[in-house]
DNA sequence: GTCAAGTGGAGGAGATTACTCCGAAATACC
DNA sequence: GGTATTTCGGAGTAATCTCCTCCACTTGAC
C-alpha cells in the first residue's frame, strides 16, 4: 500500500542517510540527531518522518554500508584480474566511500535477530573471505592474515584521526596510509609503489590542521 | 609555597589520571567528567579540587602522554642499536601505553601559547623524527615515509577499534596489526615474522565483542 | 592527640536532547 | 493552470545530562 516517496521527499532521504553517515563518522553513535539533520539541511521533522527513531535511522546506514561494501568488492573483483591489485582497489575505494568507519560502530546498536542486516552481513564478509582467500592462494597476499586482520585494518584507516583534521585531507591521508600498509613499511618488500598523497611533517600536520572542524565525540 | 601532596591525595590523581586517559580515549574529549571520576573510584570533589577545570584535567593528561612517549622512545633506541628494531620496540610501547591516542585529541582542545607543552611535543617530534632518520638512513626504512606517516599510524593502531571490543582482545589486535603495518602486507617482504595475537574470523571477533562495555561516543 | 589536608556525594543552574504539532510550501496529476 | 495531498521546517516541551559548589565527615602527618 506504500505509494512511492515523492521526488523531493526521496532525495531528502537520500541527503539525511548520507549527513547521518557523516555525523556517525565524526561524532560516534551518539551523535544528536538534530545534528543530522543539519547536516542534511533539512528540518529535523524530515528525519523523524522518514526514520520513526534512531535505531531505524542506524539500521538504513548501516544497510546502505553494507551494500555499498558489497558492490565496491564486486566490481573491484572484476576489474581487477589480480586478486591483490583487487584487493587494494577495494580498499581505496571502501575509504572513499567511508563504509568501514561506519559499520562497526553502529552494528552493535542494532539487535541482532534482524535477518535482512545479518543476510547483507554474512554476504560481505564471504566476498572479503573470498577475495582474501584467492589472494593467499595466488601467493601475493601473506598467508597468516586473517579476514578479521584486514576489516580492521580498513576500519582503521578510514576512521578519521582524532583532532582537527580537515575532511580532504584526513582521506587522502588515509589512501597514502593504505598504500604504505600494502606494500608495508620495511624496505624488504622490493616492489614499494611511490607513496600517494601529501607527505608532511608534524608541523604541517599541524597546520593543516587550524582549518577542520573539531568533532564533538 | 605549595607543599607536597599527601600520600592519598598523590594516590588519587596518580588515579584520576589514569582514568582520564582511558575515558577520554574510549570516549573522546568530550568524556564527562563524572564517567573520569566514576573511573578512578574517587569522588567527583577530588577531581575538581585537583584539576579545577577540564582543560587543566586535559593539560596533565597530554602532558604525561607526552613525557611516557619519549621516555619510551629513548630507552628503545638504546635497547636496540639496529633503528629499525628500535623503532618497532617503540611502537609497541606505545600501544601499551595507550599514548598516541590520546595526545592529537586532546592537543587542539588546549591553547598553543603553553610553552611547556610546546616544548614538551617539540621534542617528542624531535625524537621521533630521528629515529626515523637514522632508520632510514640505515637503510631499514623506506624512505618515503615521514614522520607524521609513522605518527598517524601509531595513532591508528592505538585507538580502539568501533564497537564493543573487549579491551584486551583490542589491545592484542593492535600488536598484531603493528606487526603487520610493519612487516608489510604483501608477501614481497621476505623477512615476515610470524604474527603474534590472536587470529580471529570476523564470526569470531563479533561474539568475542559481546563481552566489552560499548563506548558511548 | 591535634589539626590541617583531604574526601565523597547531594543538589541546583544551565545546557542538550529527543520528539511533536501545525501553518506554509512544494509536487503530482489532471 | 488548478487543486488535492504529500511534504516541509522550526518553534516548543519535557526529560535528561553535565558541570561545578558546598559542607559535614574522615584520614594522614607530626
Amino acid at each position: 500500500m506504500t505509494r512511492p516517496l515523492r521526488a523531493d521527499a526521496l532525495e531528502n532521504r537520500r541527503r539525511i542517510l548520507a549527513a547521518a553517515r557523516e555525523a556517525f563518522i565524526d561524532l560516534g553513535p551518539g551523535a544528536s540527531l538534530d545534528e543530522v539533520a543539519r547536516r542534511a539541511g533539512t528540518g529535523i521533522a524530515t528525519l523523524y518522518r522518514r526514520f520513526p527513531d534512531r535505531q531505524e535511522l542506524m539500521r538504513a546506514v548501516v544497510m546502505d554500508a553494507l551494500e555499498t561494501a558489497a558492490a565496491e568488492m564486486r566490481s573491484a573483483v572484476e576489474e581487477e584480474p589480480e586478486p591483490f591489485a583487487a584487493l587494494r582497489r577495494y580498499v581505496h575505494r571502501a575509504i572513499d566511500a567511508r563504509v568501514a568507519a561506519v559499520i562497526p560502530a553502529l552494528l552493535d546498536a542494532i539487535p541482532e535477530d534482524d535477518a535482512e542486516l545479518t543476510a547483507a552481513s554474512g554476504e560481505g564478509g564471504r566476498l572479503l573471505e573470498q577475495l582474501i582467500t584467492t589472494a593467499q592462494e595466488a601467493g601475493t597476499l601473506r598467508p597468516d592474515a586473517t579476514v578479521a586482520d584486514v576489516g580492521a585494518l580498513v576500519v582503521r584507516l578510514s576512521r578519521p584521526l582524532p583532532g582537527a583534521v580537515p575532511r580532504d585531507l584526513d582521506i587522502a591521508l588515509a589512501h597514502r596510509h593504505a598504500d604504505l600498509l600494502l606494500d608495508g613499511l620495511s624496505t624488504a618488500a622490493e616492489l614499494t609503489t611511490p607513496l600517494g598523497g601529501p607527505a608532511l611533517t608534524f608541523p604541517q600536520l599541524r597546520t593543516a590542521a587550524g582549518g577542520g572542524q573539531r568533532p564533538r565525540s
